[in-house]
RNA sequence: GGGCCGCUAGCUCAACUGGUAGAGCAGCUGACUCUUAAUCAGCGGGUUGUAGGUUCGAGUCCUACGCGGCUCACCA
């Protein structure tokens, strides 16, 4: 027995419109009839695609009776019979209404199912006509009401806003973008194998931070009342982890979000998957050979090869990567020999000369960084890692010992984008200070981006820290190389968008 | 933040140089025991993103705003 609800009329200040109405009467019908629309459970016996898969295991496994719940997604009523589809995590199946099995009274109560609804179903497998695998139902439940439709059948739901902002009717209707979002969780599955098969330890650190560092980004700000103090949302976990590496844990990664105040592009959301990982006794060289090799693995691991498609391009991720210095890239894609320009209106009239469009303010190391977005990036679709970056640009990045001026750094980019950072973790307390000197310099003349002088990391370097070499690799990024995608809003369940009031 | 494009029924889209806003799907009523974009007959469904303006008359032209997409700038 249904316990008598007052919920069971519809909220009279809750929308209702024309097509929301005539299933509210039915859920009202079915309540009347001591049909519980919400029940508490079911118990299944089979999945959509475990049911599909019986099929292809003759015996006494098809006479079997099934109970699969899901979705209806699609219902074709033809008098005395009913076909549907009933979509669950698994797939998609059909299902068979018959009076003759059902009786004429229970085959009446399907005029109150909808598309939409769940229902659990205990039927027997069977071939129809037309050669598709079916259940016949031979006893149905009510699982869940849906007032509200689902998109259009064929068309699906293309309203790109629509699909970012009710993320669960596109997963409904576009199998593609289910699978995509499947394909992200082994990715980042494969990942943490790999780095746990080596050895990695997985952390956590804080995302609340009194002071943020590790990377060139504006913070979100925030407040703690308890505490009466300001506080940040991680721009990276660099620092944090860094300390750990200094506590004696050699090997450590943190896959996380990471948070900064920019703007929104299809390669940017302000908040982001990152994964870091710090391994003590080893350097850039180590940290690249891993980095190929993990990337190799994960695609592997996702789907099935290393060879993808990228804007039409054919990539293939097996090791090993082409490695090629900063410098020889610009002056082979820009025709800059930045060194040959050390003084930074040199430089800068030089990218001007190129056809690069710099900020008029830019830094000499700004400029750099310039010539190798608007020249060299987008020309590296096949996996290259680019070497040895100016000091400037890398305040956290050990120096090479034959060349002062140029740090042990790596960014590896495919299909035109940056999907890894990585570096000789700067060691030397003395150096340190130095750089953090000359980012206080910086953000006194006004780089909002500058490092902020973090005294705590500092002490910890003084206690000494081994030899490091450091990686950080974007997830989304990743993501999207891996399933082609072009915007990150689509590798991203619930991406930002402007609040609609 | 700049530039360009878009916003019409629940969904996907039409509507010529300004002249009564339509179709398919979804919904409702009926027929139908092998359909799968089921089919057939009938019915209902709209403040054309918002606010102004021009005009006898605006979905259409103008202005502002909102939201989205692409792109540039910034960034990973």
């Amino acid at each position: 027995m249904v316990a008598p609800d007052p919920s069971a009329h519809w909220p009279p200040d809750r929308p209702l419109d024309e097509l929301m109405a005539p299933r509210v009467e039915k859920l009202a019908r079915l309540e009347q009839a001591g049909i519980d629309p919400f029940p508490r459970r079911f118990a299944r016996t089979h999945t959509a695609q475990a049911v599909l898969a019986a099929f292809d295991t003759p015996g006494p496994q098809q006479e079997r009776c099934v109970r699969l719940a899901g979705r209806i997604v699609t219902m074709r009523h033809m008098g005395r019979l009913t076909f549907a589809h009933l979509q669950d995590g698994s797939g998609r199946i059909q299902i068979a209404f018959r009076t003759d099995v059902l009786g004429p009274e229970r085959y009446a109560l399907l005029r109150d199912l909808d598309l939409g609804d769940f229902i659990g179903v205990e039927g027997r497998p069977f071939v129809t006509r037309t050669g598709e695998r079916t259940v016949e139902v031979h006893e149905a439940t009510l699982l869940a009401k849906a007032v509200r439709p689902l998109p259009e059948k064929w068309h699906g739901l293309a309203d790109v806003e629509k699909r970012y902002r009710q993320r669960y009717l596109d997963l409904i209707v576009n199998e593609d973008v289910r699978r995509a979002f499947e394909l992200r969780a082994r990715v980042v599955q494969a990942m943490r194998d790999f780095l746990n098969a080596r050895g990695f330890l997985e952390v956590e650190t804080p995302v609340l931070q009194p002071l943020y560092g590790g990377a060139a980004a504006r913070p979100f700000e925030t407040y703690h009342h308890a505490l009466d103090r300001k506080l940040f949302l991680r721009i990276a976990t660099e620092l944090y982890l860094k300390r750990l590496v200094v506590g004696g844990f050699d090997k450590v990664y943190e896959i996380g979000k990471d948070f900064r105040n920019e703007g929104l592009s299809t390669k940017h959301n302000p908040e982001f998957t990152m994964m870091e990982s710090y391994e003590a006794y080893a350097d850039y060289r180590d940290v690249m050979a891993m980095t190929e090799e993990m990337v190799a693995f994960i695609a592997q691991q996702a789907i099935g090869t290393t060879r993808i498609v990228f804007r039409a391009n054919d990539i293939d991720l097996a090791p090993p990567w082409r490695r090629a210095t900063l410098r020889e890239l610009i002056l082979e894609h820009a025709g800059v020999d930045y060194r040959a320009h050390p003084e930074r209106d040199e430089l800068y009239r030089a990218a001007i000369t190129a056809g690069a469009r710099p900020a008029p303010h830019a830094t000499w190391a700004k400029l750099v960084d310039e010539l190798l977005a608007t020249f060299v990036e987008p020309r590296l679709l096949q996996p290259t890692f680019v070497i040895d970056y100016p000091l400037a640009l890398s305040p956290f990045a050990k120096r090479r010992a034959d060349d002062f001026g140029t740090v042990e750094r790596f960014e590896a980019f495919v299909g035109g984008i940056e999907i890894a950072n990585a570096f000789t973790e700067l060691n030397d307390p003395r150096d340190q200070y130095q750089r953090f000197k000359e980012q206080l310099a910086q953000r006194a003349a006004g780089d909002e981006e500058a490092q902020q002088f973090d005294e705590d990391f500092l002490v910890a370097l003084e206690h000494g820290m081994p030899p490091t070499g450091g990686l950080g690799m974007g997830i989304d990024r990743l993501v999207m190389l891996l399933t082609d995608q072009h915007s990150i809003r689509d590798v991203i369940l619930f991406p930002q968008l402007r609040s609609k009031d």
